[in-house]
DNA sequence: CGGAGCATTGAACATCTTCAATAGCGGTGG
DNA sequence: CCACCGCTATTGAAGATGTTCAATGCTCCG
C-alpha cells in the first residue's frame, strides 16, 4: 500500500536496496545527504526541455513521468517513475534537458543539489557505483520499451507494461497481494505505448475479457499472472532486481 | 571515411572528445587502459541473453549493434553503434545481459578487463563521470527510438534514424561530406525501426523520390539535409555533442 | 554460368487511427 | 438533495498505415 515514508533519504535507501547491496557506510552517506522536500500538484513540470538542473530529485511518493513533446502536440510518454525512483539523476551529467519531467499525480519529492551529491559520491565510490547502476537500469526498462514497441501488438504492449508496473511496485512494497496503485489514466497509458486511447481501451476491454487483469479506481489487479506475461512475452531480467523479484506465480500472497 | 585507428584507445579518446572535454590526467589513464584487440566477423554475437561478461568492449572499426530476440523468431534491433562506442560498458555494473550484442559487419574491438576498467575509474573520478555520462547518452539515444517507434510514422522514422546516424559519424570524422557509411541492410533497419523489410524499402523509395537522400554500396548521402530533418522533427538535443554538432544546413564542406 | 542473398514490387489483409457521439462518474452550487 | 458540469471512459464506423505472402529482379562472386 502507498505507505507514508520516514526520513526521505530513506526511499531512497530502499529503492536502492531493491537493485544492489548497498555498503553500510554507503547507507549512511546517502541518508545524510542534503535535502529539500517538496510537495507538487498533479500534472505539473518539474523541469522542461532545454533547461539546465543544478539538482536532481527523488520522487518520494506519487508519481511521476518523462516525456517528450512532438509538434501537432503530440507526446510521447518515456516511462513512469514511482517512489524511491530517482527520475533526473541523469542531469548530474547531462547538463541540458532532451524532454520533459512531470508530476503524474500530486508528488513528494526531495530535491538534491548537484554539488552535494557529487561531493558525496565522490567519497563513496560504491555509492556512485549503484547509482550509476541505477541509471542503467532506466536504460534497460528503455530498451524493453523499444522492444515492446517495435515488435509487439497492442495486446502485449499493455500486458507489458502491466507486468512491468506491478513488479517494480512490489520490489518497493507498494502492492497488495495482486493488487497495486495505477496512476496513469488511459490517455496518458496510450501516450506511454504508442497507441491512441480509443485503441488502448479496445485493449483494456480484451484483457478483462480473458480474466487477465481488473482495473478501477486507479488499481490494477492482475487477475491471472501466468497468462498476462505469456500475452506479454514478459521476461523480468530486464528489472536487473536484486532478489530476482519476479515470482513464477504470484498467485496467493499477503504482504 | 572509414579511416584507420592508431592506439586503440585513442579511437575512445576521440569519441569522448565529441561529447565531453576530458582532463589530461583522464586521457593518459585512458590510453594506459590494458585492452586486447581482436578481430571478429560479421554477423557474429559478442554477447548473449543471460552472459554475465567480465569485460567491457570497445569499437574500433564497424559496426556493431544491440538487439532482442522475441518469440517466433521476431527481432528487435536496440542500437547501433560505431568506431569509438561502447557498446556493453554497461555490463560494468549490470551483470546479466538482457539482451544480445553482435556484429554487424566484420569489427575490430578493444576488450578490456571490468577489473582493470573499475581499477582505473577509481583513481580517475573525471574519467568515471565522462564515461557515465556516455551511458547517460546511450539512454537519450534509446528515448528518442522511443519516441520515433510510439509517435511517428514510418517515413519520419527512416528519416530520423540516418539524421541521428550520419550526425553520430559525423562527430567522429567518419563522414565525407553528406556522405557517410550505412553499413545495416534494410532488413536490419527495418528490425530496429519497428517495421517490415517490405515496408522499409517503399519508404526508402519515397525518401529518393522527395529527392531526400540517395542509398547505394553501403553509403548514405543526404541530398537535402532541411527537407530531411524536417520529415524527422530532428533535434539533435538528444545527441549531447560537446560542439553541438548539428549544422543548420550541412550542405557543402569538403572533409 | 549459376547461385545466394538482397532489393523491389503487387495484391489482399490486419491492426490501429480518426472522427464523432454517448455514457459514467465525481464534485459543486443552488 | 438534485441538476449540472467537466473530465474520463466507452462505443461505432470509416479509413489509413503498415503487414503478409508470394513472386520477380538485381548484383556480386565463385
Amino acid at each position: 500500500m502507498p505507505n507514508g515514508y520516514n526520513a526521505p533519504m530513506e526511499m531512497l535507501a530502499r529503492k536502492l536496496d531493491s537493485i544492489a547491496r548497498i555498503a553500510d557506510a554507503d547507507r549512511e552517506a546517502l541518508l545524510a545527504l542534503p535535502h529539500t522536500v517538496r510537495n507538487l500538484p498533479a500534472r505539473h513540470d518539474i523541469v522542461r526541455f532545454g533547461d539546465r538542473p543544478n539538482q536532481s530529485c527523488l520522487v518520494l511518493q506519487g508519481w511521476v513521468y518523462r516525456y517528450s513533446a512532438l509538434a501537432e502536440g503530440g507526446r510521447q510518454i518515456l516511462s513512469f517513475y514511482i517512489a524511491g525512483d530517482l527520475p533526473d539523476l541523469q542531469s548530474l551529467h547531462l547538463h541540458r534537458m532532451d524532454h520533459n519531467l512531470a508530476t503524474l499525480t500530486s508528488c513528494v519529492v526531495a530535491l538534491v543539489a548537484h554539488d552535494d551529491l557529487r561531493a558525496v559520491l565522490l567519497k563513496n565510490p560504491g555509492l556512485a557505483a549503484t547509482l550509476w547502476r541505477d541509471s542503467l537500469i532506466d536504460a534497460a526498462h528503455y530498451r524493453e520499451r523499444i522492444t515492446s514497441l517495435g515488435r509487439r501488438q497492442a495486446l502485449g504492449r499493455v500486458a507489458h507494461m502491466f507486468c512491468e508496473l506491478y513488479l517494480r511496485q512490489k520490489a518497493v512494497g507498494l502492492t497488495r497481494g495482486l493488487s497495486c496503485p495505477l496512476a496513469p489514466k488511459q490517455s496518458e497509458l496510450a501516450d506511454s505505448l504508442g497507441l491512441t486511447s480509443v485503441h488502448l481501451n479496445r485493449v483494456l476491454r480484451t484483457l478483462r475479457g480473458r480474466g487477465l487483469v481488473t482495473l478501477g479506481g486507479g488499481i490494477l489487479t492482475i487477475e491471472n499472472w501466468h497468462a498476462l506475461a505469456e500475452v506479454a512475452e514478459f521476461d523480468p531480467t530486464f528489472l536487473h532486481l536484486a532478489n530476482n523479484a519476479a515470482p513464477a506465480h504470484p498467485t496467493v500472497e499477503t504482504v
